[in-house]
DNA sequence: GGTTAAACGGGGAGCCGATCCCCGCTTATT
DNA sequence: AATAAGCGGGGATCGGCTCCCCGTTTAACC
């Protein structure tokens, strides 16, 4: 009767405050990677989830493992903000760049800026999940700026690297912690006169080119498999 | 004969090579201070400026006035910027948005990023160099506005507080140092779009309200004073 | 060109703070 | 109530930043 379903659980079992606890920590350290960069304090993200030290050590082997978490996190629920605000684009009296609007703010406040780590070398660009992840974040926002663009509404000469980026920039706090008490406010305000920047027709040429995600992942490649290479020679001479 | 001249050099008389060491490791500092925050190794900015860590040492008593100094040497240069932008906007030709334009797009090349700490706690806002400095900034900056907005080519509901912040902002480096080479160009366009939304007629309704920088400035003395406050009571109980 | 002293550079001691482990206690589960 | 998984705080360890010391270089002035 229960012998499955024990066996079961037995394997995959936490308990409900471990559980609570790890998600505290995800979400504390979500926070202070916004804040700070993939190289706050452990402690001070352990004392942010009001839990002991110990329990992030316990739940987490090291900062790596934790940064991954942290950035699959906030991935995946970033892209479930643009699958709904895909929807929304779709409905009958839906307009795309209000949509896009819409994601770009609720974005916001689901720490996008945690994802920054992605763009450096704190996390392995390699890893299937982590890979797998960003390419649906990736297909769902492209989507929307499809319909945006599609609708005419959204500008012709811009890519999803040059939103994800910017948005990135915008969401950081200024170093300092706390200096501006209504940050987040000053954050949206930003966000807004960029989007009307974003609308259609364009107001001027940008210089550069757009910026796809390809070209994000291609600098990165070339960097992970410069550190490939050193690491091997690395383990060659020794 | 030369007593006079000689005297007053023996008082005032820096060697050139340490005129230009000086030089060096201010603008080494600015570079540093915007990638990492006013908060980078000493060692690695004296690194950068090519010069051996003691003369860092030697130069600056300690991290603070290296900072103090940074950021008042990046205020003026961009203060000169504005003034030169000025310029530009009252020639018989000039279009002010567009001197405007150019005036943001220098003052990321001349770091203004480096000037966060400003913002932050890493440096006395009462001090009346630098507080001289900010104003002249602000005024400078403010004039430029002005202009653009009565020509009728600037919306109406931001203040200087908004460009300042989001210059910042967009202008910093991500975490993880030289993530993508061309960053500097992925800026500009940024800017650029940014820029976009600045222009009137305003495109969309901004939340929250316009940013003076008075406001930034009350922020400053309210923690200005507190820290004043705790210091004292500190020496007090002391 | 020689002299003088300011300025420089590298090496190393001291120190602060982050990491991670250990052990007695708490608490969810049954 | 029994049991063991999970927790929290304290402390050893270690790395990196700061700052000083001293032999050498180099600009300044005769």
């Amino acid at each position: 009767m229960e012998t499955a379903t024990a066996a079961q659980r037995r394997v995959t079992r936490p308990r409900a405050d471990a559980l609570r606890n790890r998600e505290r920590i995800v979400t504390a350290a979500r926070e202070m990677f916004v804040q700070q960069g993939s190289e706050a304090p452990l402690d001070e993200i352990a004392r942010r989830a009001g839990v002991g030290n110990a329990t992030v050590y316990r739940h987490f082997a090291d900062r790596g493992e934790l940064v991954h978490h942290v950035v699959l996190y906030v991935t995946d629920r970033v892209t479930e903000l643009a699958a709904r605000a895909i929807e929304a684009a779709d409905a009958e009296s839906g307009s795309p760049f209000e949509a896009l609007r819409g994601f770009v703010h609720a974005a916001v406040d689901e720490r996008i800026g945690a994802l920054c780590p992605i763009l450096s070398e704190a996390v392995d660009p390699y890893h299937p999940d982590l890979r797998a992840a960003r390419i649906r974040l990736e297909d769902a926002v492209e989507g929307l700026m499809a319909r945006a663009r599609a609708a005419g509404q959204l500008r012709t000469d811009i890519a999803v690297g040059d939103l994800m980026v910017a948005l990135s920039q915008l969401t950081r706090p200024l170093p300092g912690a706390g200096c501006l008490v209504d940050f987040d406010q000053f954050v949206h305000r930003h966000l807004q006169l960029f989007l009307d920047g974003l609308t259609a027709p364009a107001r001027s040429e940008l210089p550069g080119h757009a910026a796809t995600l390809e070209e994000l992942r291609r600098d990165h490649d070339e960097r992970g498999q410069r550190r490939a290479r050193r690491s091997e020679e690395g383990l060659g001479q020794k």
